[in-house]
RNA sequence: UGGGGUGUCGCCAAGUUGGUAAGGCACAAGGUUUUGAUCCUUGCAUUCGUUGGUUCGAGUCCAGCCACCCCAGCCA
């Protein structure tokens, strides 16, 4: 056990063991060092927002948060946490067609559970539509916005290719006077879809496609989940979020490497507005003067192998059956993840081992994994379930008594004693894993196999003297006997090398298990030479076990508990399917295993 | 034959103003162990895509080359 003299020796080095101390926004290690704290500490010694630091992070409601936003939402609240700022929450909501309150209140959940919390009241890009709406007139005023009258074909053949210059529209020279006219009527809900649009008057030669005279308003005669029926227009993003942010008094806009491009133009938006009008319409509590607009800074998106993480695919899986919905527990999803067993902290871990940078990479599986063992190694309570059981009897061991079984006390943890003991009985008959016994023991075998002994895991010794086959040859009791006087202490004369789990086969209780593995068996599944992505499939990401038998502790498990089912691995109760007469458990994922490494 | 990016160990990733390659994962070898788990110890890039240049000295500066990624939605 440490002393306290360990403990008081150095407090920050220790909050690692502060079991459940801050849940909050993964604080165990060195804020680590990446090139947007880097730009950021710079901005704080060059006071440019008045020691300021105000993040947000913007998901658009058309679909369940991944793994790959918990990188962004660690990153975007870590950076303002660990600087003394605010990170905001904020549906970009421009385009309702794709959207939902469903995923509203979904992503609104995960963040919550991965132990963040945004500054204030959730914002809305929708709640912002007036003052969009009132800024576009401000650009069409200064000739740098135009109501174009090409169709959405028309335009794209005007837009040029990525090596030749566009052309400029027909309706590029209309006059402010003709634009107020069409943008308000547009609006107003005059026209049909697509027969208008509002655009920014840039420059349709620019090398940037972006910056050719981009679309910053559509006309969408649809439904909105927050504004309802008001509005007939809709923002495009690149003319809403960089007005959203600014209005948020947003200091670094982090975003991924794909929207570098847009950057000039999320610039130019800001810069051809009016600094006075902004600064009004913003959450700034100080003067124009100090007044500062955001910087958009762009990072890599999170790649895993073995996985896919496009919204699209993800939402494919969803749609077409392969999974059972957005929280199946093979899916990256936060909830599906959750499900699955993983832990906010072993996530919000991975984020920072993962690391923010500039280039696009794949990160293993097995950092993914690792991050989860590494938690609940420390965290979770042991327990033996037998997943494929193998009867055994114990010839010498006394029939049952009058004054009930033998009863065993087993810790539940093998190092953290303050997590308790939990009561095993134990009996003649008993159940232990199929793959715990090999006729003809394999080298190196430290299991059952006829003749030789092995330890049952806080119990006595046990050898094999007998094995009872069916008609097709294969195990389905062993007789063995025990060793009285092995429990709690080693045999005299002999080393017993191996130790199995174990369960009274009368106390023990039947459950469900669901063994996971990787939804996919390739490496990169967004490999074009493999065709579809689905082509790659694993077909053994699930097999459900039935009439697997669990200690008897177990029976108090509540949903999502998780536990390490001795020499198996780490399985949670699921959530949902889960009940106290039929309890299901989801494997999260094994343990390491140097022996399948040996044996093969 | 346009523009914007990225290239440091099998996989991530640090490398402030040029001064002689952090850390994690994986892997390997030992030790401890009533989980073939955990834990502990040790090993694991004379080299930073490549070729040249500047310099006493370059992953860090300069030039050329190569590879890969992103962009032609009235999606985000």
């Amino acid at each position: 056990m440490k002393s306290s003299d360990t403990f008081s020796a150095n407090s920050s080095a220790n909050n690692s063991t502060n079991h459940n101390g801050d849940a909050v926004a993964g604080s165990t290690a060195p804020a680590p060092s990446n090139f947007i704290r880097h730009i950021i500490e710079q901005d704080l010694q060059t006071g440019k927002h008045n020691g300021r630091v105000q993040t947000r992070f913007p998901p658009e409601p058309n679909g369940y948060l991944h793994i790959g936003h918990a990188k962004s939402i660690c990153l975007n609240f870590g950076v303002a946490k660990s600087n003394n700022g605010f990170c905001n929450l904020r549906f970009d909501d421009t385009n309702p067609e794709k959207e939902s309150q469903e995923f509203i209140n979904a992503i609104k959940a995960d963040i919550e559970w991965l132990g963040f919390h945004w500054s204030g009241e959730i914002r809305y890009a929708s709640a912002y539509f007036d003052a969009l709406y009132e800024f576009a007139l401000q650009l069409i005023r200064a000739g740098k916005a135009y109501v174009c009258s090409l169709s959405p074909d028309q335009a794209r053949e005007y837009r040029g290719t990525l090596t030749t210059h566009g052309t400029p529209s027909p309706y590029r020279n209309r006059t402010v006077e003709e634009n107020i006219d069409l943008f308000t009527r547009m609006a107003a809900g005059e026209f049909a879809e697509g027969v208008h649009s509002l655009r920014a008057k840039i420059d349709m030669a620019s090398p940037n496609i972006n910056m050719r005279d981009p679309v910053i308003y559509r006309i969408r005669h649809v439904h909105h989940h927050q504004t309802g029926d008001k509005w007939p227009i809709y923002p495009m993003y690149d003319y809403a979020h960089c007005i959203s942010d600014a209005m948020e008094c947003i200091t670094h806009s982090l975003c991924t490497l794909e929207f570098e491009d847009h950057r000039p133009l999320y610039d130019w938006i800001l810069q051809n507005l009016d600094i006075a009008t902004l600064h009004r319409a913003s959450d700034s509590k100080e003067g124009v003067e100090s007044y500062v607009l955001p910087r958009q800074i762009e990072f890599a998106r999170l790649n895993i192998n073995y996985t896919v993480m496009s919204k699209r695919k993800l939402k494919e899986l969803v749609m077409q059956g392969y999974v059972k919905g957005w929280d199946d527990p093979r899916m990256p999803t936060l909830s599906g993840l959750r499900r699955r067993g993983f832990t906010s902290a072993s996530i919000r871990n991975f984020c920072d081992r993962v690391g923010i940078s500039r280039s696009e990479s794949v990160v293993d599986l097995g950092m993914l994994e690792h991050s989860i063992r590494d938690d609940l190694d420390k965290s979770a309570p042991r327990a033996m379930c037998v997943l494929r059981p193998l009867k055994v009897t114990l010839t010498n061991y006394p029939l049952d008594s009058l004054d009930g079984p033998e009863v065993l006390e087993l810790s539940c943890h093998p190092k953290e004693e303050s997590m308790g003991k939990r009561k095993l009985p134990f009996a003649r008959e008993l159940f232990i894993d199929a793959s715990d016994f090999e006729e003809i023991p394999p080298p190196q075998y430290k299991r059952l196999s006829p003749g030789t002994e092995v330890r049952l895991r806080g119990a006595y010794v046990i050898r094999c003297d007998q094995v009872i086959k069916d008609a097709e040859g294969k195990p389905v009791e062993l007789l063995c006997s025990y060793d009285a006087a092995t429990l709690g202490v080693n045999p005299q004369g002999r080393k017993v090398q191996g130790v199995i789990h174990w369960v009274p086969a009368q106390y023990a209780i039947d459950v469900e298990v669901r063994i996971y593995d990787r939804l996919f068996s390739k490496e990169n599944p967004d490999d074009k030479t493999i065709g579809d992505y689905k082509e790659c499939l694993n077909p053994e990401s699930l097999v459900t076990l039935t009439g697997c038998k669990a200690e008897p502790s177990l029976k108090l498990a509540a949903p999502e508990a998780g536990f390490q089912f001795e020499r198996e691995g780490y399985f949670c109760v699921d959530r949902y399917d889960s009940t106290p007469d039929k309890m299901v458990f989801n494997r999260t994922v094994t343990l390491r295993d140097s022996w399948t490494k040996i044996s093969s």
